[in-house]
DNA sequence: CCTTGAACCTCTAGTCACTAGAGATACTAG
DNA sequence: CTAGTATCTCTAGTGACTAGAGGTTCAAGG
């Protein structure tokens, strides 16, 4: 038995996030002692594992409750398991994509600037100010 | 002299999202209408624009506003400017590479899962419930 | 058995950058 | 003058936590 400390620490996940699970429905409400304390077995590390690990991998708590949900359901098809796990690729992708192209544009800013200059002539400043200079959408 | 429904059209920028920027004191207080009604002029217009774009490179609101502090102050140093690019330019590699490193696991979860299969096999929640599976750090 | 101090409890509010909605007032075209 | 759109302020909600107040319980040492 772990108290939400001991936990914490074997899942690397905050004491105030698992309660925060808790709350949202993703962690079973754990037993009590009697001075009103939780405590947990080995199930629930596990299961707290699973949704740390989903969690670093992006997916929304949305997301894995329904993961959740179909662990629950061993017999159900997992069709919607990888679903959920296509549609977080695509957010990763479509992120990535993002974020490249704005890492060119902001290099290119960054590099125009000597940082020695005045601010009334600074390339940081006039190409925040005129999306001409852009060289990317964004 | 524009509606705030025009510079919000003129900016691309939504008018509550305008009110917003007006609130935190990235945009001058607007001038009204004796019914109350804010007009703005071709400056704020500008201003915004300037706001918009660097949003659109995913500059903090916090950033924005030393941004446009140096702005006003053009015979101060731009080191300063240089300097916030490149902590945006930094955050946004950060970014990519732990989203690139997400990327590759997931669309190795991905793949491993036929979506035809019942979920107590699924390869998705196997690999969500383990990260012995997993093949980078995340 | 008793004390001390760490860990725990609940609850509220704050984060960031908006977005949504209610209810009231102002502007504008016909 | 009227109808309909645009605007006003204010509050609350989003996602996924994080921080803090004020109080209670636990575990180890004496």
């Amino acid at each position: 038995m772990f108290s939400i400390g001991q936990l914490s620490r074997h899942a690397s996940v905050k004491v105030p996030t698992i309660r925060y699970y808790e709350d949202m429905g993703l962690l079973a409400a754990a037993g009590r002692t009697e001075g009103n304390q939780r405590r947990y077995g080995a199930a629930q590390l596990e299961q707290l594992r699973f949704i740390k690990h989903a969690r670093d991998l992006g997916f929304p708590l949305e997301a894995i409750s329904a993961l959740i949900n179909l662990q629950d359901h061993p017999d159900r098809s997992c069709s919607e398991a990888k679903e959920l796990a296509q549609a977080q690729l695509h957010t990763v992708r479509q992120k990535i994509k993002r974020l490249t192209a704005l890492e060119a544009e902001l290099k290119r800013i960054h590099d125009g600037c000597s940082g020695d200059g005045r601010s009334g002539d600074c390339y940081v400043l006039a190409s925040l100010a005129d999306h001409g200079f852009c060289t990317t959408d964004h």
